[in-house]
DNA sequence: CCCCCCCC
């Protein structure tokens, strides 16, 4: 095969004088490990690239860490990503090199096996070495100089070019940043396989962009006082790495790591051209349409909120709280944000406020999607940004009477969709092994006072039914032990009727208690001395009318197929939202 | 070098 024209012939010459052209095909003749200064990087090469015509011995690359390409002698391969940039080597000499950040295996080097042309060697008087290229893109905004006193001989004491954050990579060592955090961690604690440790991060930003700084144990504890959110510092001497996207949505090919030189200095004139948070927004159609796991800034109203949520973790046990937000915007979408803890107790909006989300996270339960905030994440309720004030007019005056696609349908919030029973019984015939939710507007008919509490497992994760030994014990057949008292629980089983007909249902502790306006411990103890009482209790629920929210779900008993309806929650009927629905489904029978 | 962030 003849390969001699597949190389982008010539096209060194335009990309070292700062030219970019798209996916350039080079012929690797040689590379080379590079060694920097106490940072072990096995992975770094330095590349000796040629287009055929010309080559070049100063282009790098980062080799992915899950790469299984080797770039032999004679390999060809088509850059993806890449930008030339200037750099300053050691012996304080400038020199032009290309930054390699994404490149593709075309041929591997054994099967072309030669050097493809004659290639010369372009020099650095070749191309420009001065900064005016790169810093065009920043527009006379961040590079400024900055000059000092030499107090202590130290980093600062000459005169320094400041970089732009956008500038910073991997193969630039001698870089001064002025940047204003924008957010940080709290100092965590990790401990796997590979070892334990602590760590916390912040969000820096400078006018021409954004990057994450990481600090570990020790330097977690140097650094954690010294970096504070909204002040501006001078940082330079962080080892620089490929940002990991699928945990960071910063605006960055790198994120940083600090090292023992590491430098931190206040900057105590506070640059108000640097900017506070740099966002960028996904609009929620978009969200919904990525995986779990995505890390996003997004920016919407807060249609709704739930009530906050109390309960254990089957799984670990623990003590959860949880509030539900219903997010809208103008994409026509509607999705769940999850606030858990303090973050859940302290979000008390009900006024549809706007919220922005810095690095928020998509999460996916059986094909739905909601949004967490987690450790790095950055909310704010009504921030004072453009686009808060635009989203605040659009749902002032139309966005609150658009119908929204829910994409976390399967929460208690948002459009759960009406349904009458007979119409859920029907659906489930098809939907009812995976279940689904659904609301109805009915009467309590009919509730079993003698089954509406249960002797329960004291201990608070487990919830069991006991076993009354009559000797004053009572056994928990799943915690295998026995205890000397016992907790009741409601787990009431109750007809209603909506107008297709009725249906039995079960409520829990927290719906019951709210009907009941009872606890099932006060329910239980009456239940044993004063029957008649709990009746008459019963009897004044009979009749009441309630939304109800209920999950539908097809279960076997004894190989028998039954589809059993859990109350998930009772609110006071809104007519105008039943009345739209009426309405609708009287047009949809005149067709 | 983390990357867990909880529930159905």
């Amino acid at each position: 095969m003849n390969r001699d024209c597949i190389l982008s012939e010539g096209v060194l010459e335009k990309i070292m004088n700062g030219a970019t052209i798209p996916y350039p095909v080079l012929q690797v003749l040689g590379s080379k490990k590079m060694v920097s200064n106490n940072i072990k990087d096995s992975e770094r090469l330095r590349l000796l690239l040629s287009d055929g015509k010309y080559k070049i011995n100063v282009a790098m690359f980062t080799v992915p860490a899950n790469s299984q390409d080797a770039l032999e002698l004679y390999s060809v391969i088509k850059l993806i990503r890449y930008f030339s940039n200037v750099i300053r080597s050691k012996d304080k000499r400038d020199m032009r090199v290309l930054i390699i950040l994404e490149l593709e295996l075309i041929y591997e080097g054994r099967t072309v096996g030669r050097t493809i042309g004659d290639p010369t060697t372009l020099t650095d008087n070749e191309f420009p070495t001065s900064q005016s290229s790169d810093s065009s893109n920043f527009a006379g905004s961040s590079i400024t100089l900055y000059r000092r006193k030499n107090e202590n001989g130290d980093l600062f004491g000459d005169t320094k070019t400041i970089s732009p954050i956008a500038s910073l990579n991997p193969f630039h060592n001698n870089w001064i940043i002025k940047a204003r955090v924008i957010n940080k961690t709290s100092i965590r604690h990790w401990c796997n396989s590979r070892g334990e440790g602590k760590l916390f991060s912040c969000d820096l930003v400078d006018r021409s962009g954004e990057i994450r700084c990481t600090a570990f144990k020790e330097l977690a504890d140097k650094f954690y006082e010294c970096l504070n959110v909204d002040k501006v510092y001078y940082i330079s001497r962080c080892l620089l790495q490929p940002i990991n996207r699928q945990f960071c949505n910063l605006k960055h090919d790198f994120e940083m790591t600090t090292t023992p030189e590491t430098q931190v200095e206040e900057c105590l004139d506070d640059d108000l051209l640097i900017p506070k948070v740099n966002y960028n927004f996904t609009t929620l159609d978009k969200v919904a349409a990525m995986v779990g796991g995505t890390i996003v800034d997004v920016i919407a109203v807060c249609k709704s909120v739930s009530e906050l949520q109390t309960f254990t973790s089957k799984s670990t046990n623990r003590d959860l709280k949880k509030k539900e937000v219903l997010l809208v915007d103008q994409s026509k979408t509607g999705i769940c944000l999850t606030l858990w803890g303090m973050n859940a107790e302290s979000f008390n909006h009900s006024d549809q406020p706007v919220v922005s989300l810095k690095n928020a996270k998509i999460c996916e339960f059986r094909g739905n999607k909601t949004i967490t905030p987690v450790m790095g994440s950055l909310l704010k309720v009504n921030p004072d940004i453009p686009d808060a004030y635009k989203l605040r007019k659009w749902f002032d005056l139309d966005g609150n009477q658009v119908e929204f696609n829910n994409v976390s349908a399967k929460t208690t919030i948002g459009n759960v969709p009406w349904m009458t029973f007979k119409e859920a019984q029907r659906y489930s015939q098809d939907h009812g092994d995976q279940g689904f939710y659904f609301q109805t507007y009915a009467t309590i008919l009919l509730i079993r006072v003698d089954r509406a509490v249960y002797k329960s497992c004291p201990t608070p994760e487990c919830q069991k039914k006991v076993i009354d030994l009559e000797n004053g014990m009572y056994r928990c057949e799943k915690c295998n032990r026995e205890y000397p008292e016992f907790k009741y629980r409601f787990l009431v089983s109750m007809n209603v009727s909506d107008m297709s007909g009725s249906q039995w249902v079960t409520l829990f502790s927290a719906e019951a208690e709210k009907i009941l306006a009872k606890t099932a411990q006060e329910i239980g103890e009456a239940m044993e001395h004063d029957q008649e009482s709990v009746g008459k209790l019963f009897d004044e629920v009979q009749f009441k009318q309630f939304l109800f929210k209920i999950r539908a779900k097809m279960e076997s008993y004894n190989d028998e197929q039954k589809l059993r309806m859990i109350v998930v929650s009772t609110s006071p009927i809104t007519f105008e939202d039943h009345n739209a629905y009426l309405i609708k489904k009287i047009e949809e029978l005149r067709g």
